[in-house]
DNA sequence: ATCCCTGCAAATACTTTGCATACAA
DNA sequence: TTGTATGCAAAGTATTTGCAGGGAT
């Protein structure tokens, strides 16, 4: 796996280690996190590092393909270190958010774009709804 | 059709003109307004009007299932009197909001729903993209 | 008459910005 | 050395809340 000094730098991103610690965060995660949440995440290696250079970081990730911004319908926004485009859930009674590979999927609606006279550059699929540990939970308490 | 006064009454809403108003609105546009939005333009028929009952009426409509909210990765929320779960197009450089309604979709989505360990309540499907008509405007610029 | 609704203003949540200092190249 | 990044605090949006007065039933 490439490292992610090296990554930054090929986007021609000045290494920095809060650049390094949030990327790298996310790299290690699949729990969508937003500003907040990698920032106290972070705070206990990196004791100095300040929100706003959360937002400054994500922003620059995000430019530049290395992350994706994910809303769902909160407050916040969240991020993912896999940029392609990939379908989610979202728990509406945990909030839990996951991703779906669901490749058959694309390619449907790539055909369905094709029919439009629009130009899809990234889709965005997300079906809210309620997760198996959650119903499991629901049907005990019942 | 059905009066919006006697929608509201079903719903157990009082009945006022704020509510009236903001729901015809939404009723009569395809532009998916945001709470901000809504408020200018109803501004010049009800000058009492304020923008917190704009969102209080909006939460409740929510609630009820009057209307959808739509997070298309804006700064605010839109919204929609058309309920029912609907594909939407959104252009990245005009911004312009756009319903799709494709069954056959809804149906894929549903049979893959099936599949999952989830509990599908609602789906959505946002294509970012370049509609026909700042393409067109690109094509003759260049 | 009762209770819910409205409008104002203040509060909150999230994100962005300005600027002086610190650090990567 | 040079220019960009950081961190702080303040400002900017979007939205929510508390409360007194007003209106629907």
């Amino acid at each position: 796996m490439k490292a992610t000094a090296q990554i930054l730098k090929e986007k021609g991103l000045k290494v920095t280690p809060q650049r390094i610690a949030v990327y790298n965060m996310l790299l290690n995660t699949t729990e969508h996190p937003n500003a907040e949440t990698i920032y106290k995440a972070l705070e206990p290696t990196n004791p100095t590092m300040s929100l706003a250079t959360v937002y400054k970081t994500l922003d620059y990730f995000k430019q530049l393909g290395l992350v994706q911004e994910l809303n769902v319908g909160e407050g916040s926004s969240r991020y993912d270190a896999v940029v392609k485009c990939h379908p989610h859930t979202v728990c509406i009674q945990c909030g839990k958010v996951r991703d779906l590979y669901l490749e058959e999927l694309t390619e449907i609606h790539k055909k369905i774009a094709e029919e439009l006279d629009f130009e899809v550059r990234c889709e965005q699929l997300i079906l809210y709804g309620i997760c198996g540990k959650c119903r499991r939970e629901n049907n005990e308490n019942s």
